[in-house]
This record gives C-alpha cells, structure tokens and sequence, in this order.
DNA sequence: AATGAATGAGTCTTCATTCAT
DNA sequence: GATGAATGAAGACTCATTCAT
C-alpha cells in the first residue's frame, strides 16, 4: 500500500473487502467469535492494528460483510422484480439467484447469520435494516401474486420469511438429501403449492 | 447436602436438571457462552468447582440439556404416533405439541439451538444423534402418509426437517406477524397444502 | 493459601496488603499507571488474574492503599486530638506523626496522591471522602485555636489544606534542603509565625 | 504549506507553539498522557507524521510548553526584579504576576506540572533546569530581603519553594475557599507574617 | 461430596512511532 | 515539507478449569 496518501472512499472499500476476503475462510472454518483479531491479521497480512484502521471494531467486520452481501443480493433481486414475468415466475428466479449467492459464498452469508445474533444491539440494528428491506421486497412480489390471483391470501410477510427458512435448510444442514439445486427445488415445490391459490 | 454418600443416577440426573434449571434465565439473558461458570454456579446456589462434579465441561451443561429436552419430546412425540389418527393429524398435533415444548421452555431450546452450533466436534455429535432419531419419526410419519396416499411423494427427511424450520420461525423471530400459534397454523396451511396429495 | 475455604473479611483484607506491600516499590520506582498489572502479579508471588479475586480493577488497587493510610493516620490524629493539650501543640505533633507516617510509607503516599489525580471519578471520590475528613478535622483545630486566642482569625480550611501543603514540600521534593524532620520545622515555624494571633 | 523551502529558526519556533497552542484544550480536558498523538495532529490541523518534524517525541511536546512558559515567566518576574522596591514589595508582585499567568494559561501549567513527573528522567532533568533557575531567583530575594532585614534568617530556598507551595494551592483544588486571588491573599498573608522578621 | 482460591492463556483494543510516497 | 498507512508491543481484564482442603 502507498504511504502518506490517503485512501479514496472505494479504495478503503476495497482494501476492506480485501481483508474480510483473506479471512473468511477462517471464520467458516472455527466461526466468527472463535476467530482472533490476530489470526484475521495474519490471515489478511497485516499487523493487528492495521485492522483497526478499516474496522472500528471487530463486530464491524461482521456488519461490514452483510452490508456488502444484502446489498448485493437485493441489488440482483431488483433486477429480477423488473422483469416481465407473473410473481410466482419472478419468486422462483429469486430463490434460484440466493441460493446461487449463498453457495458461491460458500456459506459464509448463513454461518455469519447465526453468529450475528450474537451482536451489540446497535450492531444487529444495522445489519437488520438491510435484511428487513430485502424482506420487504418479497413480501410486496408475494402481494402482488396474491392481487393478481396467483397464489392465495396468506400472511405475505411470513410468506417471505418462509422462503429464507426453506432456502437455509436447503444448504445449510448437517443432513442433506441431495445437491442444493435439488433440495432447493423441493423446497420450492412444497412452497408454491402450499401458497397456490 | 449430604457427604461421602454416593449419589444414586437418578439422583445425579435430577441434581443436574436442578442446576440446568436455576441457571437456564441466564442463557435467556445473555446467552450461553456470555454465561460465565462462576455465574452459573452462583444461580445454581453450588460452588464452581461442584458443577464439575455434575458436568465434565461447560458444554456438558448445554449437551445435557438437549438430550434431556429431545428425549422428552421424543417421548411426547412418540404417545401420538401410537394413537390412532391419519398421518397429517399426528403430524398435526405433534407440531402442536412441539410449539408446546418451545414456549413452555421459553425459548431456551431455540436459543441453545442456536448457540449449538459452536459446540466442539463431539459436543453436536452428540446433540445430532438425538436430534436425528426426533427427525427420522417423523420421516417415518411422512413415509407413512405417502403410502396411504395423504401426501405427495415429496423427499420425506426434507419435509420433515422443513417442518423444524417452519415452526422455528414461528418462534423465534424479530418481526413476529402474530402470536406463535397463529403463525403455527399459517405454516402448517402452507406445508400441508404444499405436501398434500 | 489453604484453597476450597472461604477468606474471611480480615483474612482478605490481609491479603490485600500483603499484594499491596509486595508490589508497593514497583509503584515508587515506576509509578502506579507504569506498572502493570502482570508486574504486579509477579512482584506479589501470584498469578495475573489472583489480582482481580482481591481487587476489582487496578484502580482498587490504588483506593485500598488510600483508605488504609487516611485510616490509620486519622486514627493516630484522633488520638492526638483527645489529649489536654493547646491547639498549636496539637497541631504540631499531628504534623510530626503526619511527616512520620509518610517517611515509614517510604513516599508511596505521596506519590500515589499525585497519579490519584487520574483516577476515574468514581474513584477520586472514594478517596476525597476520607481525604476531606482529615482535613476537616485538621480545620476544626485551627478554629479551636482561633476560638481560644492562639490564632489569628485565619481561613482554617485553607490554612489546613496549607499545612498539608508544606508537609508535602518537605518530604517530596527533588531539591531537598534538609533532612525531612528538619524542613517540617523549618516548615512548621513559617506557618505557626504565620497564623499566630 | 511552502514546501522545499526551509524554515528558519523562528518560524520553527513560532509553529511549534501553534501546534501546541490548538491542542492545549485537549490536555486539560483530558490530560496529557491521555491525547494521543492522533488527536494532537487533528487538533493542529496536521498530519500525524508532521508533529516529529516539529518535535521529536510526544514528551518534546510537554518539555517545549515548560521551556517556553518557563522563560515567560522567569522574564516578568526578572522585570519586577529590576524595579525599585523592597524585597517584601518584590515578591509580592511576582506572586501575583505568577498567579496571573497560571490563570490566564487556564491551568494548563499546573496541570502539565502534575503530568510532568511521569517523563522520563532526561524529560525530568531539562524542565527542572529551568524551574530551578526560577527558584533560586527568589531565593535571591529572599536572601535580599533576609540581608535587609526585612525577613527572618530562614532558609531561602525553602522558603521560595513555599510560595509555589501556597500558590498552587490557591489555583488548583478540589476545595476551593475563595476565588484564586482571595485564596492568594489569604496565603501571602500567612507565608509574610511567618517570615517576618 | 463440596468448595473457592488460584491460574495462564487468551481477548480486544490503543498508541507512539516509522517510512514510502 | 508533509502525509497517513502500517505496525508490534503492551494494556487491562476474563474465563474455564484444577486442586488442596
């Protein structure tokens, strides 16, 4: 890194991804708070205080990355919501696009889930907004399908809140019963027709 | 206490629900790894070094715990199989019965789920073993179901670990839609429309 | 230490003192925010976290001390003041048994006062108690001897808080001009002539 | 800032005291030892880095502050030193005088003071040049005023070194007995009547 | 059987200082 | 001349666990 010039706001951004990246692989392996700053450190090779220079703390690492992820994952999201296609058919490319995320992610987007939970009040709040914006989408598309005769008047919230659930299971289980894609459309199965009008 | 008599099993076990139970309020709080051993001790009115003559480990104490509440469930679960109703009835009313459990416990068992997934290696062997044999009746059930021609062929472990997270979520979120047993019965609509026949 | 026995209030107040006093010289070769805790573990024989079963912070480390000195030389004041003696002569010996106490202390008191400076608010407080105690005593003297003619009509508190003023001068100081007993007279015959009806 | 072109002595000077000028509010706020050279920079306006070309270290940064307010102050009283008037008169007035800059310097001297005796011994030793070279310039006065008749024959330097003694008592106390300059009075009435010759 | 005193490894975090640009 | 990115040493403190009584 060049001395004495400050970072331009992408490049912190970048440097930031750069170190969570280096790291991550540690916090799937033994978890986010069984992970110590000096191992992120050396994982990213930097000295421990350097990390203080991109994370004011090391519950912002954590945050910094579902900042990232959710806005990904609703960014992609959105293009989909812009499609021309009936609300089941916009639902069910969703779904496939999150999965593919969490699979890409190699799980880090789940494992973080649970352990964020364990966050400060403030941290969780931030992290919360994002994921309740991403919610709030699926719950206006499920909305949607119900108006338009597609599926049946069911609580759209839950309804949403349900996909994440079923998604989950589909990768994140200690017992699967077959490759994600395949569990990922019995999920879907059992969902659509539960929701059909 | 009495001194230099042998504990009976019975007595050791019931010794252990004893402290489980006077420190669970502190799990609720702040979590189980956030409960320090002195604080446990001090809640179960024992000394430090007296919740090792009950627990090998500190993750004993959480292991303890989900053999003794998935052995009771089980055992719950295990009295409406033997009824003698259609499967989608017991499956019914064993999900009635779990949310049951969830409340009546208030939440410590979804906490600790949670919580869990940090143990050791062996610690969550051995919480899955249980865990699994739970999931397998009630496999068995939907097997069952699909056989008699209530259900689709849908993957049965899928389904049945389906039911988990469904019922989970109507525990244990941040953004409840209604009280547990009203999202109780919008998950069950959903997941039987979604598996009928 | 015997282990598995419960100290006795006295017993832990013994131990106090003697970690205290094991690792008093660190704080007068280095000061007290120098020193670290790990120092001062070692310099008392026991392991780093031993030091929090006694104290609860470092600065408790530094309130004990504090309480105990104004304890003790309250106490001996008292004694002081209980005897049928005019009020100079009582203030004399006070500040003679004062100086005493800070040369056997070997400076700590003195050099503690100053790092007290620094303590948390909280902390500052439970010493200016019984720091403002002292003095109040002290003052109640020069008003006796106002009352009764020795004095002239002085501010007693500022003329207290003087006192310990020039005590401190006399023991504490880079440049001394005599040995201590000498400057406390030299001290003692300035502030006498000073205040002398 | 010009770059390239070298700063002359003065200039040196003159920004060194900028610098400390802008961040002297954050050393008595909240201490010296607790600004961080991070917090120094802010303050000034500079970089991090710029402060070792201005001072080599952070404790350079409290030697300058006493080398300079030293030199003031040792000026104004050598003025009142030439005047023509009684030693009694002569002292008087630099007691005044140096009040006056304690106040006008905000505390910041003395609370420096206090902070100072944490340097290092080669910090100790350059700022107790110049405070002795004040000292032993009213030990001279008093040896004036001794000569003249004026005084009783005490000892000089213990003398002068009470009047600071007394001074600070009147500007920094948790106990205030008036405002700085009554509580002056009150101390130059007692330290004169007790040298009285 | 029961206890709490004792421990050392480990935690996150701060900071004065250096150095390449 | 000026900068801020980078660093390692050090800080206070916590904790599950052991062990002599």
């Amino acid at each position: 890194m060049p001395k004495g010039i400050p970072l331009t706001q992408e490049e912190q951004q970048l440097r930031r991804k750069e170190i969570f990246d280096a790291s991550a692989h540690l916090f799937l392996e033994k978890g986010f708070n069984e992970t110590s700053m000096r191992e992120i450190a050396k994982a990213a090779g930097v000295g421990k205080s350097t990390l203080y220079d991109y994370f004011q703390s090391k519950e912002e690492i954590m945050i910094f990355y579902f900042e990232n992820a959710l806005q990904i994952i609703t960014e992609r999201a959105r293009k989909i919501m812009a499609q021309d296609l009936v609300a089941a058919e916009k639902l069910k490319r969703i779904m496939h696009m999150h999965l593919g995320y969490l699979v890409e992610s190699k799980n880090i987007f789940l494992r973080l889930s649970i352990e964020a939970q364990r966050l400060s009040a403030e941290g969780q709040q931030q992290i919360q907004t994002e994921r309740h914006a991403y919610q709030d989408m699926l719950r206006g598309l499920i909305e949607e399908g119900t108006r338009l005769g597609e599926f049946r008047a069911v609580n759209p919230l839950f309804a949403a809140r349900s996909i994440f659930s079923l998604l989950s299971l589909a990768v994140f289980t200690s017992r699967p019963t077959g490759t994600p894609e395949q569990m990922l459309e019995e999920a879907m199965t059992i969902f659509f027709e539960g929701i059909r009008a």
